[in-house]
RNA sequence: GGCCCCUUCGUCUAGCGGUCAGGACGCGGCCCUUUCACGGCUGAAACACGGGUUCGAUUCCCGUAGGGGUCACCA
């Protein structure tokens, strides 16, 4: 019984949600009733415009009649008709009691960047929470700008961070006899047609429609030609047949009930003139074949709904199991100028995060998964709890704008979580010289607080590796006084007999000093710190001195200390 | 331009008719401290605007302004 996709399970958002989502103001009259003030004299905008009053009031008392804040709609048995009469509605389709099923399919165009990562990641997080599939697609149509190594970038920035499929990624491009198949199955029944205007002749009626200042829409002649018509040897291209009354709803999981008038969608190409299919027909065989119930992705995607919803329902209405999937179209990500995202702000691979900049995947997977989604006041999300929080009805409807420091921020935190071993491969895969892995492990408990990436984090542990004479920054070198290099030379000789070299001796001996001499700890840690480190800022200075072990402390405390006697 | 969507501190967000409008990043101050961080405390900082509905709107409705998306034989 394929036709029955009424959910009988609990939605993904609690009904008031969907009441509060579903009374989202559209603004469709909007430009209707400005355009009708400055024009009133043209009837046939005064019959459109009409017609858009009935149905926007229609639409009003189909809310005030259907207080689905406090009832399930699939309850409503009057909305649920209205529904099936007004035109259509989907939503409430799919996933029927089936196992949820998500996909991420991007085109293989360069890299996996910021968007489409968490594109992938609210749909592994929506799977992962109803205990359903992740799928992936790989979208290569478009045989020229997919290559190899794009696809591979791809499957590499997923898999860091954890993203990868459940399955093996199924490849649009091997599916292009299916999607023809499918293309010819629409055409037999007569939901689709030859049409064999060239694409010169779009153009030239694009281009008068525009000197006209009127909107464009496809209207082939072809649409309704017998095959006694067709021109023999002519290349052609198939067109779906959209509806050109009522109108069609979507009840979207993000952006709420979106409505569009059949009108407004053309009879798009859905197989090219060389056989080959589009775009739009590909993804909705894919995701049918492919099992799909929910489709998110971003929102740039919404137009492309209704679009898609067409073919489905024809091929449903031919051989049923072609149900409407539940649509959740997320917002954008804006660079931080609020722009589209682009590669001047930040829109980069996942890669350059990881490889430039010294991002760890938990971070940029907590980032990705705050910015347009929110559990109250939670900032600090694991992976184990993002699947259980995860929801629809959380995502904002907004667009999000990237912010770095955020992002850096919680490196931070993370990188202050991390394992030290693993740390410290990490860190030394990023460092200039030859390194000792258990040195660097033994220091990352107090390298690690102070850095925010994995850049700074091998710069912060350069020292402990430098080779003698060390070379000193400016602020390290002008700290090197006289004075400076008096005191160390007298610290050299307490420090030289300790028998216990561990940071809490030091510090011991060091801060006895410093009383014997009535100096602050300060005077004797600084010229300490340069000449240990070369620089002026370091872990505390006892753990320094630990780390580098005696000999190596001595020696380049030696290398700078100068005695008074001898300046 | 048509169509669609959006609008709470600079940024990410909480908020579901009555809150001192909360948290986080960033920014300022203080504390901790040998430096830098971490951590703690604290300060400045927002409901785009105009109309309704209501005893009462950040919250519901309408509009204005601004922003975004989309209009291919690209995906």
């Amino acid at each position: 019984m394929p036709q029955c996709h009424i959910r009988k399970t609990r939605p993904a958002r609690a009904p008031d949600r969907t009441g509060r989502r579903s009374e989202t103001v559209r603004s469709a009259r909007k430009s209707g009733q400005a355009r009708w003030t400055r024009r009133p004299t043209c009837a046939k905008r005064r019959a459109a415009l009409q017609r858009r009053r009935m149905t926007e009031s229609r639409r009003r008392a189909r809310k005030v009649q259907a207080p689905w804040r406090q009832e399930r709609p699939w309850q409503d048995k009057d909305r649920k008709a209205r529904m099936m009469a007004s035109g259509s509605v989907t939503g409430e389709a799919a996933a029927g009691g089936r196992r949820v099923v998500t996909r991420f399919a991007p085109s293989p165009t360069g890299y996996l960047h910021i968007g489409g990562a968490r594109t992938a990641l609210f749909n592994w997080l929506f799977a992962r929470h109803h205990g359903g599939t992740y799928l992936l697609r790989i979208e290569d149509t478009d045989r020229a700008r997919s290559t190899e190594p794009a696809i591979a970038a791809i499957f590499d920035g997923l898999e860091w961070l954890g993203l990868a499929g459940d399955e093996p990624a199924v490849f649009q491009f091997a599916r292009s006899d299916r999607h023809a198949q499918v293309a010819h199955a629409l055409l037999e029944a007569g939901h689709a047609y030859r049409c064999y205007l060239t694409q010169e002749e779009l153009a030239a009626r694009r281009e008068c429609a525009q000197a006209e200042r009127k909107p464009f829409r496809i209207e082939s002649e072809w649409r309704d030609a017998g095959p006694d018509r067709w021109p023999a040897d002519q290349p052609y291209v198939v067109r779906i047949k959209a509806p050109r009354e009522g109108e069609t709803v979507i009840d979207d999981q993000v952006q709420g009930t979106v409505t569009v008038r059949n009108e407004e969608i053309d009879d798009f190409v859905i197989l090219r003139s060389d056989g080959t299919p589009t775009y739009m027909l590909a993804v909705v065989v894919d995701d049918h074949d492919m099992g799909v119930t929910h489709v998110i992705r971003g929102d740039d995607h919404l137009n492309n709904a209704f679009r898609q919803l067409v073919i489905i329902r024809a091929m449903h209405a031919i051989e049923g199991g072609w149900p409407d999937p539940v649509y959740a179209h997320v917002p954008l990500i804006h660079g931080s100028d609020g722009a589209k995202l682009s590669k001047r702000h930040g829109a980069l691979g996942v890669d350059s995060y990881r490889d430039e900049m010294g991002i760890l995947p938990e971070a940029l997977f907590n980032y990705l998964l705050r910015l347009g989604w929110g559990h109250g006041d939670d900032e600090i999300i694991s992976r184990e709890q993002a699947v259980a929080w995860f929801d629809i009805a959380h995502v904002g409807k907004s667009p999000s704008r990237f912010d770095l420091a955020k992002l850096q921020n919680l490196n931070g935190h993370y990188l202050r979580e991390a394992d030290d071993t693993a740390l410290a491969g990490l860190v030394a895969a990023r460092m200039a010289g030859p390194v000792d892995h258990g040195l660097l492990t033994r220091a990352m408990p107090v390298l690690k607080v102070r850095a925010k990436d994995l850049n700074e984090l091998a710069a912060g542990a350069a020292f402990l590796f430098a080779q003698r004479p060390l070379a000193m920054d400016d602020k390290a070198a002008a700290l090197l006084t006289d004075d400076a290099r008096d005191l160390l030379a007298r610290i050299a000789a307490i420090l030289r007999p300790l028998s216990d070299w561990t940071a809490v001796e030091l510090e011991a001996s060091l801060k006895q000093a410093a009383a014997d001499w009535g100096l602050g700890l300060g005077k004797l840690a600084q010229p300490l710190r340069a000449a240990l480190t070369g620089q002026t800022t370091s872990p505390g200075i006892f753990d320094v001195l630990d780390l580098l072990g005696r000999d190596e402390s001595l020696a380049r405390i030696s290398a700078q200390a100068v005695p008074a006697e001898h300046a």
